[in-house]
Parts: C-alpha cells; structure tokens; sequence
DNA sequence: GTCTATATTACGATAGAC
DNA sequence: GTCTATCGTAATATAGAC
C-alpha cells in the first residue's frame, strides 16, 4: 500500500475532473473557479498539479489525438483490401470515440484561439487525410461508389462518426460501443434504404 | 434615397458582423472588445444596436431554429410516403444549412450556460424529435431497413447533415449546395458501397 | 497539498459629451 | 450614432502561511 489511500490528485485525476467540467460548459467558459467547484479543492491548488487551464487543454487532447492515430498503425489498418482496411479503421474510430468520449469531445470543440488549439487542430487535420487516403485508394479499387466526391463522402462520413460526442453516453441500461460501431458500419457502408 | 448612403449600422448588419466572430472564436471566446474591433465601432456603439452579447446570440439562433422549421411546414414534408418526405426533409435541412450557414453554425455550437443557449437547445430538440417520428413513420412503412434502431439512425444522419457546418463554405469555385445535398442523400439512403 | 489573500488584467455594461 | 471614460465584477495567476 504504497499510495492506496485515495483523495489527493494527480495532473491525471484532475484532468478528468477538468475535461468534465471543459464538456460541460465549452473551454472557454470554464473558469478556474468552476474547475476548483468541480474538483472541491481551491483554485491555487490546481496550479499546484498543472501551469494553468490550457495545459488541462494539451493534455485532454493528446490523450484523443494518440488513441487515433494508434489506429492507423494497427495491422487490420495496414494490410489488406483498401475497403476493408476503411471499414476496420471506421470500427475502430468509433470505438476509441466511446473508450475516450470525454477526451475526443473536448478535441472536436476546439476552436483555435490559443496555439495548443491551433496545434490541435492541425493534427486533426492530418488524421483526417490519412483515413480520406484510404477512401480513396477504396474508390481506386472499384469497391466505393464513384457518383460521389471522395472528398465529400469523407467529410460526410467522418461528420456522422464524430457526432457520436453528442449524444453517446456509455449508461449502463444504454447502447454498448459494439452495437453502435455495427449501425455507424452498417449505414455508412449500406445506407438507409432496405435492401431487397 | 431614404437611407441609401450605406455604413450606419441596423441590429441586422451588425448581427452578420457578430456572428462571423462568434463563430470563429466561439461565443464564450468572444469579447464585446473583439466584435466592436470586427464591426469598426466602439463597444459603447453596439450596446446603441442591442441590448448586449446574449441578443445578438438569440437574434441569430432563432433565424437558424426558424429555417429548419419551416421545412416541417411544407408541403412535400407533409403528404406522401414517409420514406419520401424523409428524402425532402433530409434535403431542404442541407439547402437551409448552406444558405442560413453562418446562424446554424452558431445553433449547433451552443451549450447551455444561459437561458438563451438552453432555450435553444430545447427548441432543437423539438426539431430533432419531429424527424425522427418521420424516420419512424419510414420504418413501419418498410421503406428503411430494420435492422439499425430508428433513434440511432436518426442521430447518426443527424450527425451526418449537420458536419456541414464544420466545413462547407460558399465559395465560388466550390461545391455548390445542391451538389451537396446530392451527396448527402446517395449517402444516407444508398451507403458508400458500390451497387452493382 | 491545500489554504486565504491578493495582484493584475480583462470583461460586460453604463454615463454622458458631442 | 458614435465616442471616451469609467464602473463593478470576474477572470487568470501568484504569494506565502500552514
């Protein structure tokens, strides 16, 4: 029993508090005040564990940012028919979107207007290529339709994908993360309609 | 010539100004400073327009809540196959998303910290319920496979119009909103497989 | 590690001149 | 209709005691 007691906080267990609160009322509109409500200690004892809020920020996002980019370096990503190394990586995203809702969401909002926010959003924007490249090395391959943009069809595809953060709660008595990654799968890759 | 010269600002033109930057900075990350700096007038000058912040964030909520509403209103929304009305909504939700881009952008960033936010959200979710009973009304009819829930379906292509936002802009040289709305509907109703 | 107290800056909003 | 000046509050962050 080495530190087994409990209660004290680490920068990881006050991050969890934080992205919380950060979800909650938008990054902009949390204060540190708000933040120390939130974790029930005073608001200098958090700078005690961390430099200040957006530290809070950079360490929420990196956590998302590596849960997605691990993604890419699996194996079912690298190998094998482009469509099915999509449909794995779409499978995945989802999967890491739930284990990691809190840290994904908070990196989805972000804005821009500090330069931890504007790094963030440029390793986005290099996921996103990475898996638009997979998209259309699927379209090259004949196994994705051809009557819609493949920059289009990525965009759209990763919009119905991230909007997971907005409604998915992992509640026990609700959806699992299984069951949703089979439905965004089964619509993405098969749409709506009824098929015969 | 009434009022032809040009300049004087209305709580109109001054909603467009506003609304830009809250857009790009966030409303939480928007100062009065900053819109009076974006409009080329004193802070003092826009409180001569509005009442303050929260006004111009409810002017421009309640223009986008408007447009997705009328939609419900609409003939084509109203008689026929529930599958078909579906379509038309899904397709006059993308027109008023592009054309209204900047309001709906604002509604569908909003998180609740005041009872303005809350109040939109509420009313979005009247919107979102109203859709969904479409889709449902689809599914018994047999026109949409049953195999994915309705009300997960519903918010996966909720998710999926609603990236528009996050992306489209109204360039010349771009995609053009029916190019768009093409898209959305193949994608929703027909998947990314190729049909043979 | 946590606290109270405080420095300093930024914010939303108002007063009153022109 | 726009301005400068300013009020009161709330923000981030620090100092220093325990």
């Amino acid at each position: 029993m080495t530190t087994a007691k409990r209660d004290t906080y680490t920068p990881e267990t006050l991050l969890s508090v934080a992205v919380q609160v950060f979800n909650d009322r938008g990054y902009d509109g949390t204060s540190m005040e708000h933040l120390s409500k939130a974790a029930g200690i005073s608001k200098s004892s958090i700078y005690h564990h961390v430099a200040g809020k957006e530290e809070l920020l950079r360490r929420a996002v990196s956590r998302a940012l590596d849960g997605l980019f691990e993604i890419l370096d699996e194996e079912h990503a690298c190998v094998g028919r482009a469509v099915e190394r999509l449909e794995y990586v779409v499978r995945r995203m989802v999967e890491v979107l739930t284990s990691e809702l809190p840290y994904v969401t908070l990196l989805l909002r972000v804005r821009g207007n500090t330069a931890t926010e504007r790094w963030a959003l440029e390793r986005r924007r290099d996921f996103d290529h990475r898996v638009a490249e997979l998209l259309k090395a699927a379209a090259a391959d004949g196994d994705v339709r051809g009557d819609v943009e493949v920059r289009l069809a990525t965009r759209l595809v990763f919009g119905m994908i991230n909007s997971l953060v907005e409604w998915y709660r992992p509640d026990a008595r609700g959806m699992g993360a299984r069951e949703v990654a089979d439905a965004v799968v089964v619509l993405v890759f098969g749409g709506l309609r009824q098929e015969s």
